[in-house]
DNA sequence: ACAGTGACAACAT
DNA sequence: TATGTTGCCACTG
């Protein structure tokens, strides 16, 4: 896999320790992630990483809390239904309005420092690697 | 090496 | 609001 020389990353493995990071009840959008990652044109990226997790590491990435800047559940086109995505957040008391819109002033993770991502990214571990490096 | 592929976002209408 | 267009970019055969 090509990696990032600094993170020793690829960019799809850092969307995935930021979005480890997301608290339940708190939602962010996809190109938030992405200019936390210094790439803030990648947001489609960023969408793409979370839809390359197998089911076995979407047991442990919380990815249903990552939604468009819109504040909408999206994969209007996808297998897992927005539904089902927006049922989940439900469940964290993430509210949603008739229309499907939550407020991402109410509801929006406030992120990271540049110097909480840096350190995040040389030292951070996903869930389904050995804690012993 | 390069064209195709998205769970986006900004803008226009 | 909703829909369509366009720019975007890491990853993949």
């Amino acid at each position: 896999m090509k990696r990032d020389a600094l993170s020793q990353r690829t960019f799809f493995e850092q969307v995935w320790l930021i979005t480890l990071q997301i608290p339940r009840g708190k939602v962010t959008w996809y190109g938030f992630i992405a200019e936390l990652l210094d790439a803030p044109h990648a947001a489609r990226t960023v969408g793409w990483a979370l839809h390359a997790l197998t089911t076995e590491q979407s047991r442990w990435i919380p990815w249903h809390r990552v939604i468009n800047k819109a504040g909408r559940c999206s994969l209007r086109n996808a297998s897992f239904s927005y539904i089902e995505q927006q049922a989940l957040l439900e469940e964290e008391g993430v509210q949603f309005d008739e229309r499907g819109y939550t407020d991402l002033t109410v509801f929006g993770w406030e992120g990271l420092t540049p110097e909480e991502v840096q350190a995040l990214l040389a030292q951070g571990r996903l869930p389904w690697e050995s804690n012993q490096g």
